[in-house]
DNA sequence: CTAGGGTTAG
């Protein structure tokens, strides 16, 4: 086998001298045969060949180039066969198995090997032959730091084995501090890596520069991770991207948005992933005019499926259903994701019917629904009130596209009863599913109780959550609401004071609009915006319009026990009120309003929007964290029903 | 032989 091997190989590559030295191997003066046909084939493969040759080269005793055998390795892994990996290293280190017995077991092969065997995810292989390799330099120490950190779960075990590094006295280099960088967990760990990364000088290098930008950013320190990237005299692509994801993930969009703009004045060329965090931020703050120029760069990539359902997502995220469908009948080819995105797409702004025609569609002609396809169609029903239709295809998903309900799926039934007002249905459903209820469901039927006003139903589910989550802020803060609502105060303020005493705090509510390339935020009670007077006197003329068309505040959407003058002071400085105004002011003819909220909108803002779109004669549409209100003539898309 | 960003649907 061997021998018609290396005669192949010799004779393959090199004709005339080579195949005479394959028959007259003379030890002095030329190299056995068998090692240069082995040398060959770990170049140029085939790997399986190189492999058959390795139980001959250990039986004549012959010493194998470590560069030879780390070429091997890599073959390996670009084969994805860790099986073969395991092969070279039984070979390497021969039967005894001490490390040092056979040829080619030098430091650098010992760490190809543990990097093989990361690569594979096979870490405790990995650390078992790092525990028994005679010494370590910093590539070994690197590999194992790189992979520890790469892991999931046991981050912190590579901030250890940094630590043993140093004591051991070996020196980190650039790659040592680019991958220790991804297991930095604290403000405090991180200050002290970026203290000895310029302590040694290995601060300009542009790796290390972007692990310390993403470091920042995911500990949340955006001016920290700006600082870094400010300091940079040569910045590339990477770096840029680093900046832009941190900018994007962190929710601030607009920031993410001119950092893109900076980057193309400074010449670099974005690619699908410089794009694919833009429209993330495009998709977060619903900028529908930057997310359209977005469209114009990623009409570069147009084969580009990734980019083309990130464009469908934003567009329905930005509530323009006509962008999103247009692009969607326009695809090259569409996947389970397009078809998925399309459906929640129009089932969050309201047009549930129309995602159930899109579903239809996707079934004669589109791949095969998947779960989270159901969740949307699900979603769709739930939110219009569809409770028949949904009963049937969450009955019939398992027979006919062989989904097993999942809890999402089962939170989805959940939410449809509840809504539709079936909180009895909806208890016997938790009840009687196939999974023990979890937080999640039983938020979904406090919600339900909250907008049907059972309160005896809302303490229970309260109470349920808060056995498994004892500290969760969002079942303390609902029961207290719907105290509130049922203007039971006494409860209401017993819940709040369990609130305070936590230090539980409720995020404010903030809504924003788009105003030419600008983003203007509003947050509920402060009128620290410049226009604020302009806003104020606005309000105030909306309001006189809207009271003739019938519009009284409802002050029950107000949490605290104030007097009812007091009440309509809080109401009126809503976010989504002030967002309004501001719209209404700066309207442009023919295009609707359109607003972001970070919380559910509120009944009494839900009304007022109404009266407006039809005192006004504007379309306005407002989107909170679930869904899109388009309001229009003085009716909402959703009918009211939320 | 060791290192950096992004990845769409709920």
């Amino acid at each position: 086998m061997a021998a018609s091997i290396v005669c192949q190989v010799i004779g393959r590559s090199t004709p005339g001298p080579s195949r005479r030295a394959c028959l007259h191997y003379d030890p002095h003066h030329t190299t056995h045969p068998l090692l240069v046909a082995f040398s060959r084939l770990c170049v140029h493969g085939p790997l399986r060949d190189a492999l058959a040759l390795l139980p001959d080269l250990a039986a004549a005793g012959l010493r194998v180039d470590p560069v030879a055998i780390s070429r091997l390795i890599k073959l390996c892994v670009r084969h994805g066969t860790p099986g073969d990996g395991r092969l070279i290293h039984r070979y390497v280190y021969g039967r005894g198995g001490n490390g040092a017995a056979q040829s080619g077991s030098s430091l650098f092969v010992s760490n190809s090997l543990v990097s093989m065997y990361a690569k594979f995810g096979l870490l405790d292989d990995a650390l078992k032959l790092f525990d028994g390799m005679p010494q370590r330099n910093v590539v070994s120490w690197t590999t194992v730091v790189a992979a520890l950190a790469n892991a999931s779960g046991i981050k912190v075990e590579a901030l250890r084995f940094f630590v043993a590094m140093l004591r051991d006295g070996v020196a980190p280099n650039m790659y040592t501090f680019s991958s220790v960088l991804g297991a930095c967990s604290t403000p405090r760990v991180l200050t002290a890596l970026h203290g000895s990364i310029i302590k040694v000088g290995l601060d300009s290098d542009v790796f290390v520069r972007s692990s310390l930008i993403d470091a920042y950013m995911k500990l949340e320190d955006l001016d920290g991770g700006r600082r870094v990237f400010d300091e940079m005299v040569t910045r590339d692509l990477i770096v840029w991207n680093s900046i832009i994801a941190g900018f994007a993930q962190s929710g601030d969009g607009v920031g993410a948005i001119e950092l893109f703009m900076r980057m193309k004045e400074a010449g670099f060329l974005s690619n699908q992933g410089t794009l694919t965090s833009v429209l993330r931020a495009c998709t977060g703050m619903v900028t529908l005019e930057v997310g359209r120029q977005v469209h114009a760069h990623v009409l570069k990539y147009d084969k580009d499926l990734i980019l083309y359902n990130a464009l469908v997502d934003m567009y329905c995220k930005c509530g323009s259903v006509q962008d999103a469908d247009a692009l969607f009948s326009r695809m090259p080819q569409r996947d389970v994701i397009s078809w998925s995105t399309m459906i929640s797409g129009l089932a969050q702004n309201g047009r549930s019917i129309e995602a159930l025609k899109v579903f239809d569609m996707m079934r004669s002609e589109g791949p095969r629904p998947n779960h989270i396809t159901m969740t949307g169609v699900l979603f769709a029903c739930s939110h219009s009130g569809l409770v028949e239709d949904g009963w049937y295809y969450f009955r019939s998903m398992q027979k006919l596209f062989g989904i097993q309900p999942q809890r999402e799926h089962c939170n989805c039934m959940v939410d449809l009863l509840g809504r539709a007002g079936k909180l009895d249905d909806a208890v016997k459903f938790i009840h009687e599913m196939n999974f023990q209820p979890d937080s999640v469901i039983w938020r979904t039927l406090l919600g339900a109780c909250r907008m049907h006003k059972n309160a005896n139903l809302a303490a229970y589910a309260a109470k349920e959550i808060l056995k498994l989550e004892p500290d969760d802020q969002g079942a303390w803060i609902l029961l207290s609401n719907t105290y509130a609502d049922l203007r039971q105060w006494a409860d209401a303020e017993k819940s709040w004071k369990v609130i305070r005493d936590r230090g539980v705090k409720k995020d404010p509510g903030r809504s924003w609009i788009e105003l030419g390339k600008q983003v203007h935020i509003f947050i509920a009670g402060d009128l620290s915006h410049p226009c604020s007077e302009g806003i104020i006197q606005e309000l105030s003329r909306l309001f006189s319009r809207v009271t003739n068309l019938g519009y009284t505040p409802q002050t029950e959407f107000v949490l605290q026990d104030l007097a009812s003058e007091q009440k309509e002071d809080l109401l009126k400085y809503h976010s989504e009120k002030l967002a309004i105004a501001f719209g209404t002011m700066n309207a442009m003819e023919g295009k609707p309003i359109r607003i972001m909220k970070n919380l559910r909108i509120c009944g009494d803002c839900h009304t007022f929007a109404k009266v407006v779109s039809k005192s006004e004669g504007k379309v306005i549409i407002i989107r909170d964290p679930v869904r899109f209100h388009h309001f229009e003539d003085g009716v909402c898309s959703c009918d009211d029903y939320w």
